[in-house]
DNA sequence: ACACTTACATGATGGCCATCATATTTAGCA
DNA sequence: TGCTAAATATGATGGCCATCATGTAAGTGT
């Protein structure tokens, strides 16, 4: 049965939101095609109609989950408390796509590895914008080191088993984080 | 055809270490017993003498790498140089298997987790053991923050496409964890 | 209104891969 | 020196999954 131009459209939307969720949540490999579509609310035969291929799905998926959508304001030390909270290590289904899904894109396809590119390259654009007090030579360099120091530590609290360790983790790169813009402020 | 005891605990040497490129270097996922048992010289059949399944040598296989042998003195300053080198970055078969696998220990097994998870509790205290110079509370800290930082710009920087992108991110990292480190040690 | 296109559903198909069954050879031991 | 058990090789088997083939019904434009 046919639907709308706009119902298509729609269809497609919820495909991708339905895929971002999985792959964040279980990773590229342990999700199949027919999951993503009965996610969306449909079955897996219009999946072709969509896209050519899983990996096209993947790399559209990447690119749609990285659009960073404005934000605006807000400062980055409560952007940080928040991006290294237990709330967001236990939520990756709904978190941050770069720290559950870059690893994963080292081993796709080049279109998504562009979308990854792309992703990281907005974001640390954004991150540096929102460092307004730091000279123009310190803003890249909080950025970078902040946002790896971020990912690497969301990655880590998520693959231990001990929740302990796990928080230790968490708060520990806070505070580290908070002692390098500390610093370079000061300067 | 049986083979000698020494000559079956080469054999499983032989199936850990093969595994561990191989893991790294391409994913559990993508990575099959086959061919793990081909790299290690032998044939798929005798895969369930040594391993009770593809988990189990999951989890034997990070029990294996994360064990740190020993390594001794070394500056954590040259440490970190070398981490985040281009030569690493590069190397993802031969590097640090928590830069390679830790994003895909979350999808894995509770013995696999666990591995991981005491794996990680050593090299922390290594890294902690190779600052001296700093105070005991501030080694903890640096040494969670450097160590989040390194694998996180070590994730991001095999996952971008962009050559000059993954330059920055190892290059700022690496200033950034410097200047942490500086703070901490005037303080 | 009508024809025609098209988006989706249902139902194969083929390949890959973890795991198992059986054969073979030889180490380990008396 | 032979007997037995064990380690590995060869060769299935079964399930999952990406992809394709075909049917069906409802949007779309004239």
């Amino acid at each position: 049965m046919k639907v709308s131009r706009e119902q298509m459209a729609e269809n497609r939307r919820r495909i991708l939101d339905a895929a971002s969720r999985l792959f964040r949540d279980k990773g590229f490999d342990a999700v199949g095609v027919a999951e993503v579509m009965k996610a969306a609310g449909l079955t897996h035969g219009g999946f072709y109609g969509h896209f050519s291929s899983k990996d096209d799905l993947i790399a559209q998926t990447l690119a749609h989950v990285l659009t960073v959508d404005a934000g605006g304001g807000g400062d980055f030390r409560s952007y940080v408390d928040a991006y290294l909270s237990t709330g967001h290590r236990d939520n990756c289904a709904g978190g941050c796509p770069t720290a559950a899904l870059a690893a994963a894109v080292r081993h796709q396809t080049p279109a998504a590895r562009a979308a990854m590119t792309q992703g990281l390259r907005s974001q640390l654009d954004r991150i540096g914008e929102a460092l307004p007090e730091l000279d123009v030579a310190d803003r890249r360099r909080v950025a970078i080191g902040s946002f790896a120091a971020m990912v690497g530590a969301m990655i880590l609290a998520r693959a231990v088993d001990d929740p302990a360790l796990s928080d230790e983790v968490l708060e520990q790169t806070r505070d580290w984080i908070d002692a390098g813009i500390n610093t370079a402020s000061a300067s």
